[in-house]
RNA sequence: GCGCUGAUAGCUCAACUAGGCAGAGCAACGGAUUCUUAAUCCGUAGGUUGAGGGUUCGAUUCCCUCUCAGCGCACCA
């Protein structure tokens, strides 16, 4: 008898046991006075004053001995050693024959310190919370398959502490940016998941449909545009940490569905945005974690101090060792040739750059680095920088060569935002997938006025991994997107 | 989408390049045990070896197809 169904029918008979001693295995509530922790602080005090605590959790580990049981459980806080005895229990000491690891249980005792110095709680009344018909994966060496870690989430979280600290971790990061903006008078919003036309970055969407209205939706793959008429509506310091989704490949740093917080801030360009993201990330760090040198995967980083800024070209230049705004179309195929860089379906000068780029630069790019002054062809929401127009007042903030933020001086000029996006349907016809498509909306809004606005995107997802040393974005999305089985 | 690797009891893992009755620990069940620490001791049970097909007297093992996952590539402001 050790099958799963013979484990779960055990279970159950031990259910109907306490059913038949007129207690409810699922009852209603339970008055807790401390977590685990609590007991830990204030133990000194809970002792001298022989205080009545009661704590609840899930069973964990179970030594029985006769006529005494240990018993750990574990609360959102951690664990806590029970000592369970007849001397205290009396008849009820019988129920304990009843427990299996993994139920949830509450007890009522006292705080006392065992001859090998464990804080332990001596159990007066014990309480069936939640009855379990199923076993947990094993005491020591919990889930090692990945596979079940993401499929059975509630299963990582019981067995493994590292995973619940990530995500506690994952909202102490989110909390710090909210009260960060917060108190500099940024406004959060909500705006659309589901949009007509889906705009503000490059990329492939999901596509549904409202019935009522029979009418197409695109889930957001980003909130850039509806947050930018917030900023015409005179909100003036806008944010929103939103769900994006992306109909896109899944990877180490990519799930179709992922967290970027946007803000845009009225009378502000790139360069105040280049100080927010660097201040904002080195005080959460120093506030979280005590420290701007970082671990990650080996490789220390340091967050500290003012970020090197170079030129996009520049970059390129240095990397690539080639000056790409020397070059005509043809020189520049030629070289992508020559460097095994696929440019199949690339359409446009800018898109042709911006894959040397992403080939022979960025991974290249290891301490935080703002990337400034990208070509004008690959962002045309970016207004036109103020002493050169082949390049636009923008930034990517990369650190181990990956992108974690995307910032502009916002194009703020109707008639420019219309010619940019009109090059993007241009682009379309010679046979570029990915492109922006007009927003005749977006422009109205636009040409009542928008102040000069600079605006940047965060990827929060990937700045969790890079804080919490986490090598995959699965490790810091709760449920991420597996097939089905 | 392509390549490589993996999937054995509820969990963690064995069973080696001859192919020869599928095994252990934890968990479970019965028993002993009134301060244990991954408790210990005695005993018991637990498997469609991811799914399907093939080769063979005989397949967890060799071959093929499929499913799922990991890694790499491709894709990816």
């Amino acid at each position: 008898m050790a099958g799963i169904e013979e484990y779960r029918e055990q279970r159950i008979k031990k259910m109907e046991q306490l059913k038949e001693k007129g207690i409810n295995p699922y009852p209603y509530k339970f008055d807790v006075t401390h977590t685990s922790s609590e007991i830990f602080e204030n133990q000194e005090k809970l002792i001298a004053d022989k205080s009545e605590v009661s704590v609840a959790g899930r069973i964990m580990l179970m030594r029985r001995q006769g006529k005494t049981t240990f018993i750990k459980i574990k609360d959102r806080k951690g664990l806590i050693q029970l000592y369970i005895t007849i001397n205290l229990l009396g008849d009820e000491y019988e129920n304990v024959k009843l427990l299996d690891i993994g139920d949830i249980i509450g007890v009522k005792g006292e705080v006392f310190v065992t001859h090998r110095g464990e804080t332990t709680i001596a159990v007066k009344k014990l309480e069936m919370l939640a009855k379990s018909l199923l076993p947990l994966p094993e005491k020591y060496h919990g889930i090692q398959d990945i596979e079940l870690k993401y499929r059975k989430r509630y299963l990582d979280l019981i067995m493994n502490d590292d995973t619940k600290d990530t995500f506690l971790k994952r909202r102490d990061i989110i909390r710090f940016i909210r009260n960060y903006l917060d108190d500099r008078d940024f406004v959060e919003v909500e705006t659309p998941v589901l949009q007509p036309r889906y705009g503000g970055a490059f990329a492939k969407p999901f596509l549904t449909h409202h019935n009522t209205l029979d009418m197409d939706l695109y889930l957001r793959i980003s909130d850039e545009l509806y947050l930018k008429r917030l900023v015409v509506g005179g909100l003036e310091r806008v944010y929103e940490i939103a769900r994006d989704f992306r109909n896109e490949g899944i990877d180490k740093t990519h799930n179709p569905e992922f967290t970027m917080i946007e803000i845009y801030q009225a009378y502000a360009d790139y360069y105040d945005m280049m100080d927010l993201v660097q201040n904002l990330i080195q005080t959460m760090a120093k506030k979280l974690f005590g420290k701007e040198k970082i671990e990650y995967n080996g490789q220390e980083i340091d967050l500290a101090g003012d970020w090197e800024r170079i030129d996009y070209y520049d970059a390129i230049k240095k990397f690539a060792d080639i000056d790409v705004k020397e070059m005509n179309d043809a020189e520049l195929t030629e070289f992508c040739k020559n460097h095994e860089i696929d440019i199949e379906g690339k359409v446009g000068r800018g898109k042709i750059i911006d894959e040397i780029f992403s080939e022979m630069v960025e991974k290249n790019i290891i301490n935080p680095t703002f990337v400034i002054n990208q070509p004008v062809e690959i962002s045309p929401l970016a207004k036109i920088h103020r002493e050169d127009n082949k390049k636009v007042e923008r930034f990517e903030l990369l650190i181990l060569g990956t992108e974690y933020a995307n910032a502009f001086s916002e194009l703020n000029d109707p008639i420019d935002q219309r010619r940019r996006f009109e090059y993007q349907m241009k682009l379309r016809q010679e046979g570029e997938m990915e492109v922006q498509e007009i927003d005749e909306d977006y422009i109205e809004a636009m040409e009542y006025g928008m102040p000069p606005t600079g605006g940047i995107g965060i990827g929060i997802d990937r700045l969790v991994m890079l804080l919490t040393n986490r090598e995959t974005i699965k490790d810091v999305i709760l449920f991420p997107l597996l097939k089905s089985k």
